[in-house]
DNA sequence: GATGAATGAGCATTCATTCAT
DNA sequence: CATGAATGAATGCTCATTCAT
């Protein structure tokens, strides 16, 4: 169960100077920082205090860095966002066959769960939060985006008669939406790795009889 | 489409003295006002000056009926919780038929976020929130409750082999999952009622035989 | 050297209560207390802090009775512009003859400088304060009230060839430019009474016969 | 109405390496922001960044020219006096007779006033502010060096007993006064030609009439 | 000289809660 | 029960200044 590294190496082979990475660490710290507490305790109740003194980064410095504790946010609903959008899509898009690929779809939604319960957590929880309103347009495109691609991958199967047409909204309730269920009480339970396993392969198979009902 | 009144007659049959009536209206007014802000900004945005203007109450009253905003939030939700679960099990419950049944759950589900949409968002998003602490035991309950009712209901077809065997787990996401991924897209969007009364048999239909696949 | 007193005795003759007092004297309390901050320090530069402080009031108490920083500021600009201005018109408008009435509105004005040297202080260091725009309108209503009624004064003496025709920017410039120029030093340095005694005969005779040379 | 230039050309006749040049190029345009962002906005208000911005500079190159915003003020504070005094007097000296002194320096307080807005404003404006505590003494000597000359040249017309005996505080009245008067009226309002020039004529001889009266 | 990342003390303001009337 | 003045701890953010490169 491997996923996209967060930072691609660089392309041109060369070595970034030092003066660049410990920047770049520091934001990262902050962001790793700042997904830990708002997890934790939510964002409003986040004090900026509290992420300064877990990335180790002062008052100024996070505020170089992001001009705001929303913006911070934002930022980091964004990246999630991405990374998992980019690791679901690339596991649907390696199956040819329309059973494997819904199959991989579920699959992949809660492997990634599993792999950054944090991330998850975080978006299944902030998606109608306040700082939100700051990014909505970024992530009307990320959606767009994604849409697009899964439909042109369901595209063939809907020709064949196998699956229903695409519709975000029918594709969504029947096939991701009993994987956030299931993440929500995951993430908020024990988060016992066997109760995950289990249910994946349950899940896939009925998100598949979900839309074959349909079509 | 109709649903339970949010308030039921006095079971004893006396009327209310006047004095009881205008202590009992106040408390209303300051739920509803509580209701509408935290749905419109989040429970932690939403300040204790705000509810109070737009329920017409002063600081003293409205602590007088609610020990904190804490305690206001808890009680909302649980309210809510207690609504929406009573309605969607009076409705299943008046199925014999498995198929029935289940199509019901989906259509009560939607039908509630339909009529009580600002409870439903609520709802859907403060499980997780800071101030469900109070509350966690009292949920359980209510949860426990209604599983062990529904438990009841699909015991005898999973007897006949037309249901798999119940789980929270496995129910809830192939039933409520989707029709929660609905609620939320609907909620968040225009609220047109034809999108939802559109998806809501497609989804009754669907996540029977999502069950129906692991039986 | 009597000046309007602050606060006017009730109409009605009763007494207030006692509630309404004591807030009535928190409220000047922290006027009083700004006042004295702001003219030893500048707006800007004073503290919140340090108003509470010297008023004996807690945070929440001064923004109970001032909305923010600037608006106690700008009340207390409109407090004692109003006050000068009142003094001033109501010595001038004692007189009749052209000469004494001119005379009369040097010595008033320095008569207030030293009265109220704080407030006067206040009034010439702040006019283009950025708190000023608050109140920019409020400003000119009372500027306009004032030169209209001191307008209506010098009518007559106009019609009689003894002063010049009325104009805000040259009577001002005239018979106050003078004033606030030596109200400035005198508050700035040390502050003996015997300079501005000195001052103010010369003063009011010396902007009489500036009027005089443009009449 | 000519003034002098803002910088005298080198009195060694050299001329500037282009790095010097290059460096007292920035040097001025951080005065330069630096004025037109504390006349805006008021020196406390005003933030470096907002100068750094506006002069195209970096943190660091600005605290190589200058050690402190509060050094920055003043600096421009000694200038802009220098500037103004230095201009004033070269046109009263020019004259020989007493009326024809007076009328120059009031009209050249005023044309330099017009040619020189934002730092006659920041003149006007920051007299008492904090940071002029760093020149109070510089100031005093110009000061000083200013009223000796003027005395001087004042000397004979009151041997002759057509000027009162000089006292700064006197002759600042009556005539600087008045001016100051207008020009703030004017720098705040709308700068309009017209007002001033119209002015300065009535000024200067009204100016003459009130000294002549105490003579 | 120039650059800009980093620092951290300081501050205005908010807001849940208390309590005297 | 109702009112609203009073409280004060808590917090996001600003900004002058330092310093390594």
């Amino acid at each position: 169960m491997s996923i996209a590294a967060p930072r691609a190496p660089r392309k041109d082979g060369m070595s970034p100077t030092p003066r660049a990475t410990a920047t770049a660490q520091r934001r990262r710290a902050i962001l790793d920082a700042a997904l830990a507490c708002f997890v934790q305790q939510g964002v409003t109740e986040t004090t900026l205090a509290t992420i300064r003194a877990q990335a180790h980064v002062s008052t100024g410095s996070l505020y170089h860095h992001f001009p705001s504790k929303d913006h911070l946010a934002a930022a980091l609903y964004i990246e999630g966002l991405r990374q998992a959008q980019h690791y679901v899509l690339t596991c649907v898009m390696r199956h040819r066959q329309a059973a494997a690929g819904i199959r991989a779809m579920v699959q992949a939604y809660l492997d990634w769960v599993y792999t950054h319960p944090e991330y998850a957590l975080f978006l299944l929880t902030h998606r109608q939060a306040e700082f939100m309103q700051h990014v909505e347009a970024e992530v009307a495109t990320l959606n767009a985006d994604f849409q697009a691609q899964f439909a042109a991958w369901v595209a063939p199967h809907v020709q064949a008669g196998v699956l229903p047409p695409f519709s975000s909204e029918l594709y969504g309730a029947l096939v991701v939406g009993p994987c956030e269920y299931c993440a929500r009480r995951w993430l908020m339970g024990d988060r016992q790795p066997r109760t995950l396993v289990q249910l994946k392969r349950r899940l896939a198979k009925a998100a598949f009889s979900a839309l074959q009902a349909l079509r």
